[in-house]
DNA sequence: AGTTTAATTTTGTCAGTGTAAAGATAGACG
DNA sequence: CGTCTATCTTTACACTGACAAAATTAAACT
């Protein structure tokens, strides 16, 4: 972790305390996160972090864009395997899911509005990507041209548009965060799988159905 | 607040201290939530807490049961205003959703199970009030009779209504957190509006549309 | 080179936290 | 009446985030 010690100045000691931040995370959990704790595993004093992060809200919120970040690769992975348009709707839904799986606490901080510094850029950016991403599935079952993440605001005014994304994204956030939270009434594991796997397909199904034809 | 002072033994202590929590919540969020001012609220140590609720997930489970009993009320009194099966989806939306404005910070701990103990029966119980109510919109929207708590967890093994519930509760949910954490591409209010309604419509109708047609 | 300046990290302090243990009181029950 | 038990208080401890001031180093400038 800390390689280039001896020196007073540690020189990549932002990233060591995210990656220090990152672990303690995944480790300790949201509960058991401190400022305190991640200095102490990055081998610096406890007051070290103020200089780059300020308070412990503008810590998380980078620790948040991380997961950002991470759910935006990982939904692309996801896609990516996908050979039509039904499994890539469903391939979204389970690649958003499973990242809260894998990385629950980034999960939960990366929804906490009143734990984060809205104004870091940073963490807007990347939040922009990951909806980026999933705009961009709704656009490919629309039969549109995708978009980057620049155009994201032009399009979103587009009410039709917002509306499918709204019901593809809440969809999605709904299912992989009640299911973090153990709030489903799952009966078995196979069930839960035949279940989203037919939401997805009749979800899918209706933002295709209700597309506006492509008038090219 | 604290009425019957003067004595030793408060008498009602673990009502104030709920009483106590419950603003605390409001006022100063889930961040300024402790233990602590929540006995001082109450008028007693900082102690006395323990011996009601053990520690500080116990209370914060008895706090996320009023939550749920508060949002099964909500959605009651929303669908109640409803007059047809289109319109009474939309105000169950709706009435979850204000819900998660109305009490940002209890819906912000009913929805955290590492917050939570489990184990609560207290706080299972208020939640499966919840999911009933919202499983008989679903069965309304089917044109099925309606089930009390105790069923449950009978119909949650029919695959094909578990299916419909998921696909409901997920929208709903995910928009009303996504909504609270501010992270909608809003545009404005009134598109807000406008969005959901027309979101709400299409699930509805696609759940009407593939229900099973009454067979008696 | 030497000097100044800015950036980075440490030390020390403060009020506040959750939990645990031991003491005090009141009401119940024999 | 005496004892018991549930309830509440007091005290103590290890920890936290924030802050201020000092210490150290790197860089920039002359």
């Amino acid at each position: 972790m800390q390689a280039k010690k001896a020196t007073y100045h540690h020189g990549s000691l932002k990233k060591s305390l995210l990656a220090a931040g990152d672990l303690v995370l995944m480790e300790k959990g949201f509960k058991g996160f401190t400022f305190r704790e991640c200095a102490r595993r990055a081998g610096v004093s406890h007051a070290a972090p103020k200089h780059h992060f300020g308070d412990v809200t503008g810590f998380l919120s980078a620790l948040a864009a991380i997961g950002f970040d991470r759910l935006t690769k990982a939904l692309i992975a996801g896609i990516r395997k996908a050979k039509d348009l039904d499994e890539e709707f469903l391939a979204t839904t389970r690649a958003y899911s499973k990242f809260a799986e894998d990385y629950p606490e980034h999960f939960r901080i990366m929804f906490r509005d009143d734990l984060l510094a809205t104004e870091s850029v940073e963490l807007g950016l990347a939040a922009r990507r990951t909806l980026t991403e999933l705009t961009n599935v709704i656009l490919r079952q629309r039969g549109e041209r995708e978009i980057s993440v620049g155009e994201l605001n032009n399009f979103t005014k587009a009410e039709d548009l917002l509306g499918d994304i709204v019901l593809g994204w809440c969809h999605i956030h709904g299912f992989a965060h009640l299911k973090l939270e153990h709030q489903l009434p799952v009966v078995s594991k196979s069930m839960e799988k035949r279940v989203i796997r037919a939401s997805s397909a009749r979800l899918a199904q209706l933002i295709r159905r209700d597309a506006t034809p492509d008038l090219r």
